[in-house]
DNA sequence: ATAGGGTTAG
């Protein structure tokens, strides 16, 4: 069917046969009547056909409509704008604002036009049509209208992070209503700066502006990137303190602040305290479990289904994250095939979270065909698919997808460097890492920062230019960390440089004290050493710190069962078939002609730990 | 008749 014919059908369904010959007529002959007997505009009708037809999601109909109108007012014009706003279709609603100001018939943009339009800027996230529409505002004496003042700050803050505009269009709004608050905080938690954030909710507060439920979902996010226990509490207490806590969406923040800073206990009473829970709340709960308890997060979801709720996209991005931490490739099968039987293929996080979860599954090629079915890929999908490579040792591939990706005209953020410098140093492409960190400084103009650091002294640690590592982290351009120093360590141990070695292990009890694995590295440092004295002493101030090293742990999965082992094993029925594989595989690696390293190994074990 | 702020991922 024509879309043109299932228009006069809809028209059909919707309201009286006639409506579309007096929809004409009224605009064009019934102008003559005087006031009393002139209906309604009928433009009025036929924008509010248009609003419907957004709202069920027909816009070729809305837009047939419109261009059939003889007469476009502006209130058809800006319900025009809007309803593309609505379905996302930012580019649609600001051509048609161009379209506008170019119509000959002079209709004159009002405050509606501006608001949606500027929303629209927003969406394609474009500061230089922001910053146009913004003068034209000025030209038809917009700004000290609230709706046009929130959605310029809402522009400046959230889309182009540029806070000290932002901040200065607030000071400059007269009479500042809640929305102006919240954009403002939610501008500040958009730039990750949570102080900030939260240092306008105060002065929200002192202000004495009424506490609504937007501004309390946003002051907890503010929380969720500070990750601090006390000011969560805090917020929470507000919460309760305003009779919020029947509120789902502010629950639904309150329950991600609590996830997200480590408190999943709390996290856990507040979902079994909510009556109304939605998607995002089971959402939240899932994605709260998946880095430390990804096993729950599986048995959470499974109940959900039990209950009756459809997962959606966000479900699943977490779901495959779960298992992707558990690393069981068959449940990671299951979920994707999930994800086909509910039609929810395609999506490019769900895609993105695939080809992470197929490489930590250590099946590198479904990886690769995820990533190539793609119909289109953002940064985080090369990203991915880098880190896969690293990984699995794959430097070469991974060097040629961040020169592609450049090519496709993807421009490389921080992470993405990390991904391809980390890559090049598992493989020992020395040179060619040191090339992309420089790259990066130089031709991206990206500040480099302890991470990236890291990756490079991984780099040359791991290729046994120690010395060279070590000039890096002096030459650094702030101090070092001690995940900086700790990478230093790790290559002064491979290395076997006790020296130097010993030298990381002070910096990083120093500004990270209290871990048993720093003690156990140093101890190790002096026994290959052949200081028995020193490694006595570092031995004596571990077991004093009472603070064991977390036991690492191996397992296989062998036909639907998960075998899981430590090292010097003896227990369990599986610990004669473990064994039998692991002289299998030594009598592999030595054939391949590598030979075990046992110096460390041995003062491991002795420990028990 | 047309306009506003609150869940992802490397």
């Amino acid at each position: 069917m024509s879309t043109r014919k299932r228009v006069s059908t809809i028209f059909n369904h919707q309201i009286p046969q006639t409506i579309r010959n007096s929809l004409h007529w009224l605009q064009t002959e019934a102008t003559h009547l005087s006031p009393p007997f002139l209906p309604k505009p009928p433009s009025y009708l036929a924008t509010n056909i248009i609003k419907s037809y957004f709202e069920n999601g027909q816009i070729q109909e809305a837009q047939i409509l419109f261009d059939e109108m003889p007469r476009k007012d502006v209130v058809a014009w800006t319900a025009m704008i809007s309803g593309y706003n609505s379905c996302s279709f930012h580019k649609r609603a600001w051509s048609l604002f161009c379209a506008m100001m170019r119509d000959c018939r002079g209709v004159v943009p009002n405050e509606y036009t501006f608001s949606s339009t500027l929303k629209a800027c927003k969406g394609m996230k474009s500061q230089f049509c922001g910053s146009l529409v913004h003068g034209l505002a000025i030209k038809y004496a917009m700004p000290g209208c609230i709706y046009v003042d929130n959605v310029l700050l809402d522009l400046y803050a959230t889309c182009c992070g540029n806070m000290d505009a932002a901040s200065m269009l607030f000071g400059e709004i007269g009479t500042k209503n809640a929305v102006s608050w919240t954009t403002l905080i939610a501008g500040y938690t958009h730039q990750d700066d949570g102080y900030g954030a939260l240092q306008v909710f105060r002065q929200m507060l002192l202000a004495g502006e009424e506490l609504n439920p937007y501004c309390i979902s946003i002051a907890a996010r503010a929380c969720t990137s500070i990750g601090s226990y006390m000011h969560s509490k805090q917020i929470h207490a507000i919460v309760v303190k305003n009779g919020f806590e029947s509120n789902t969406p502010v629950m639904n923040a309150i329950m991600d602040m609590y996830c997200r800073c480590g408190s999943l206990g709390e996290a856990d009473v507040c979902f079994h305290v909510m009556t109304e829970k939605d998607l995002i709340t089971w959402n939240t709960l899932i994605a709260g479990y998946e880095k430390s308890y990804p096993n729950k997060s599986l048995k959470i979801y499974s109940r959900m289904e039990l209950e009756g709720i459809s997962p959606n996209c966000f479900t699943f991005t977490s779901i495959l994250a779960a298992v992707a931490n558990l690393a069981v490739l068959s449940f990671g099968e299951q979920v994707h095939g999930l994800i086909v039987k509910r039609g929810l293929e395609g999506n490019l996080e769900l895609d993105n979270a695939l080809i992470d979860m197929y490489a930590k599954c250590g099946n590198i090629m479904d990886s690769r065909k995820t990533f190539d079915r793609m119909p289109s890929k953002n940064l985080v999908s090369w990203t991915s698919m880098m880190i896969g490579y690293g990984s699995h040792g794959y430097g070469k591939e991974a060097v040629d997808l961040f020169d592609e990706m450049v090519k496709s005209g993807i421009m490389p953020d921080r992470i993405v460097f990390m991904a391809v410098v980390g890559a090049c140093s598992h493989a020992g492409l020395v040179e060619e890492g040191l090339r992309y960190f420089t790259s990066m400084v130089h031709d991206y103009n990206i500040k480099p920062e302890q991470e990236i650091y890291g990756c490079v002294v991984d780099l040359l640690g791991r290729a046994g230019r120690v010395e060279e590592a070590y000039e890096l982290i002096k030459s650094m351009p702030f101090l070092p960390d001690e995940t900086v120093w700790a990478v230093f360590l790790g290559a002064c141990k491979m290395h076997k440089r006790p020296e130097l070695g010993k030298l990381a292990v002070s910096r990083v009890l120093e500004l990270r004290p209290g871990i048993a694995g720093t003690y156990i590295t140093l101890s190790n440092l002096c026994a290959a050493d052949g200081n028995w004295r020193e490694f006595a002493a570092a031995r004596k101030l571990m077991r004093r710190l009472g603070n064991k090293k977390e036991t690492g742990r191996s397992w296989v999965e062998l036909q639907n069962e998960i075998y899981c082992f430590v090292a010097g094993d003896k227990v369990g029925s599986h610990m004669e078939w473990v064994y039998r594989v692991l002289e299998k595989l030594l009598q592999h690696m030595k054939d391949a002609g590598y030979f075990p390293e046992l110096d460390y190994f041995l003062h491991d074990l002795e420990d028990g730990t």
